[in-house]
DNA sequence: TCTGGGGTCCTAGGACCC
DNA sequence: TCTGGGGTCCTAGGACCC
């Protein structure tokens, strides 16, 4: 049977998340700062009025802040991550396809029936999660993920729509497509798009009717898939079954400039511990570290390098994965330069088979003191066993988070208080 | 003074093979 | 002076996404 794809998407997600415990700043402008409260990440609808754009860096836009009594809140990714599992979860009590595409975005595939109302179906899912969840969503459908993304972009900004929007069909779809700028189709970035003004292609309209010879040649075929997707031929797959990943990667500003390398030994210690239970937690072994350490592009004397280790064979093992990192790290480390930032890669992930070492017989292997280490911390909190020199709290290198909300939904400490009237 | 974090895919070019 | 053809694998860098 005929597929149609439906995008959808939380509206102003992590706003919406900090705003379900804090419903009185419904209707005020809300912003959420990234990791380490240094850039605006996501805006409520009223501080998007006021013009504070996406990525902004946080003092350039204080005073805006303060004149118009914008709430601030550090980003809180525990309490994100539980609700974007708990809008996941909706969708798939309703719909068996679901891609989670990214935390706050799924695309689901839906079959084409004349006999059926995709809109009225459409309605229901949004109802549905705002009464479970309480995040309201938009749904865009259409018979490519591309354009499917154009719809969900309609549904949202036209309050007609009610958060669902139908391109299947739809004799409008063109003149939407010119009312969309080239930069804003999905694939097409900042890059692409100055190429493509240039070349006199300013809509997406103008992308669809564009000549494919030229779109292979210089955007590759990742630019003829868009086009032929904006001609409703779809190109790009729903991809419903967990994949395993290519690389995992675990790196923090840090709260202030460190120089020294105890400094360094330490976040990347706390780094590779947590990047090595994400190994764990997916099943998956990795063959290579890279470690980076870099001043940051702001710095007056910049200074950023990586190296990268290959291992012995694939592991899963966190004492094994320090013990590179922090050989990487010494001959990373120049002691005259300022750090704001570290980090770990790891890569050439595998997942149940592992080319062993002829000339080495097996280490010793301690899967099941790692198991051990984990299933104690799941039991009892993050952290509760880590490694000694992973200091984690209080450091200089921790990151500032000076408005985070309480993690409502995952720590039992910080559940939120009922009080009755009576009382 | 203050500027996020975590991913993916594609291509060109080098090194190497027979 | 003249020096093949066909292929694979790896890596760095670019571009994109949320």
């Amino acid at each position: 049977m005929k597929k149609v794809f439906a995008l959808v998407d939380c509206n102003n997600f992590f706003v919406s998340c900090e705003r379900l415990f804090r419903p009185g700043l419904n209707g005020r402008p809300v912003v959420v700062l990234s990791n380490n409260d240094g850039c605006i990440i996501a805006r409520s609808n009223e501080a998007k009025s006021l013009g504070i754009p996406m990525g902004a860096p946080l003092f350039q836009y204080r005073h805006l802040i303060a004149r118009h009594n914008v709430h601030v809140f550090s980003s809180n990714y525990a309490l994100y991550g539980d609700l974007s599992c708990r809008v996941m979860d909706v969708l798939r009590q309703m719909e068996a396809n679901v891609e989670v595409y990214s935390i706050d975005e799924a695309f689901l595939s839906l079959p084409v029936n004349t006999l059926w109302d995709r809109g009225g179906y459409a309605a229901t899912l949004r109802d549905r999660v705002q009464k479970h969840v309480g995040i309201p969503i938009s749904v865009g459908i259409a018979n490519t993920k591309t354009l499917a993304k154009i719809a969900n972009g309609v549904a949202k900004k036209d309050p007609r729509c009610r958060g669902v929007f139908d391109l299947v069909g739809n004799s409008q779809t063109d003149n939407i497509l010119r009312q969309t700028a080239v930069g804003d189709v999905w694939g097409i970035g900042r890059r692409s798009a100055e190429k493509l003004n240039i070349r006199g292609i300013f809509t997406a309209l103008d992308l669809k009717r564009s000549d494919e010879t030229w779109i292979r040649k210089s955007m590759t075929v990742v630019g003829a898939r868009t086009v032929m997707e904006l001609n409703d031929i779809p190109c790009i797959a729903l991809q419903n079954a967990p994949v395993c990943p290519q690389s995992i990667v675990t790196s923090r500003s840090f709260g202030q400039a460190v120089t020294d390398l105890g400094s360094l030994r330490e976040a990347l210690i706390s780094y590779t511990s947590t990047a090595t239970e994400k190994l764990r937690k997916q099943g998956v072994e990795a063959g290579t570290i890279t470690v980076f350490i870099t001043t940051g592009p702001f710095a007056q004397h910049c200074y950023s390098n990586n190296q990268t280790i290959a291992l012995p064979r694939p592991t899963a093992s966190t004492p094994a994965l320090i013990s590179a990192a922090l050989q990487c790290l010494r001959s990373l480390y120049r002691p005259e330069y300022k750090y704001r930032k570290a980090g770990i890669m790891l890569s050439g992930i595998v997942k149940g088979y592992k080319q062993l070492d002829l000339f080495q017989p097996a280490a010793k292997d301690d899967r099941s003191l790692m198991a051990g280490l984990d299933r104690i911390n799941g039991k009892w909190g993050r952290h509760t066993i880590q490694y000694g020199m992973a200091k984690t709290t209080h450091t200089a290198w921790s990151a500032q988070q000076s408005q985070k909300s309480p993690a409502y939904t995952t720590r039992w400490q910080e559940l939120p208080v009922v009080r009755t009237a009576a009382s």
